[in-house]
DNA sequence: CTCAGTGCAAAGGATTTGCATGCCG
DNA sequence: CGGCATGCAAATCCTTTGCACTGAG
């Protein structure tokens, strides 16, 4: 197994070691090492990335523990067009943010906009949720293009 | 071969037959089946759906064509966290809309926000690139929650 | 005729899962 | 000790592709 050097707890694991408590799942060292990859990024990666960057975790494991982690509302699950799945800290552990999304490599980079934005945002959503009867959960605001280094 | 009986060639086809043409592609029977499906159906549909509703399409075919109706911009591909991807006509074809995604069963329903919005949202669009120097090329606004089946 | 389009079946590839083993509580 | 976590390998399943055939121009 991968085991690694202990580390002061931060705010932030002890935030995710009580949040998994609460479902009944443990802080192993395996997720530690997982939300420790992410925790050092500033976007969203892949698997394979987060492998590269710690390549002492086993692919089926870190698949396996970032679904218990998502399901934990630790980390978030990003899909887009392109063929791999991103993952990156829950938002309320990093700040609401939005993605530029590279559609030549795939890239996602974070991005914010004002807080009077989002709240006109909100406004118009509740007008939306109110007329169709669905329950809104988060939105997701993206920009698709080409990043600086495929642009 | 699947075939079908004529209909009037409405803009919409003559659109469509255009475009294709631009890239060197032609107007299929098949290609003309899955633009009438897609047109009939005010939400976006996964290959799944498009194949029930007009059974004579085979599978392969569907996703051969429906990617080449992609590249000539007749219909856009969207993936979700759902595990299908899921097909609705080019927004210059039917205009610029938004997504609700139904985090249950994955349904998508269309949604439009007001043209003070969106002109809000280019314009922090437009201070975000300048920034990064990342190139747009168009957003994407959804929202994530429950419809109202699933509620 | 020629060549793009078609459909069947088989391959691809990211993700999931079965199972035996190891470790935490 | 008991049960969850782990990792390897095998299975899944949406999607893509090879290939022989058909039909439009």
């Amino acid at each position: 197994m991968a085991r690694r050097q202990l580390a002061p707890p931060s705010d932030l694991h002890l935030t995710v070691a009580k949040r998994l408590r609460g479902d009944g799942q443990r802080y192993t060292s395996n997720r530690r090492a997982l939300v420790e990859v992410l925790e050092l990024t500033e976007r969203p990666l892949t698997i394979a990335e987060i492998l590269e960057r710690d390549p002492r975790l086993a692919q089926s494991s870190a698949y396996r523990n970032l679904s218990v982690l998502d399901s934990c509302g630790v980390v978030r699950r990003i899909v887009t067009d392109d063929e791999y799945a991103r993952y990156e800290l829950a938002e309320d552990l990093t700040g609401h943010h939005h993605h530029l999304i590279c559609s030549q490599c795939g890239r996602v980079e974070d991005f914010t906009i004002s807080p009077q934005l989002e709240a006109s945002l909100e406004r118009a959503f509740k007008r939306v949720t109110a007329r169709t009867g669905f329950t809104a959960e988060h939105h997701r605001l993206d920009l698709v293009g080409s990043c600086s280094r495929c642009g």
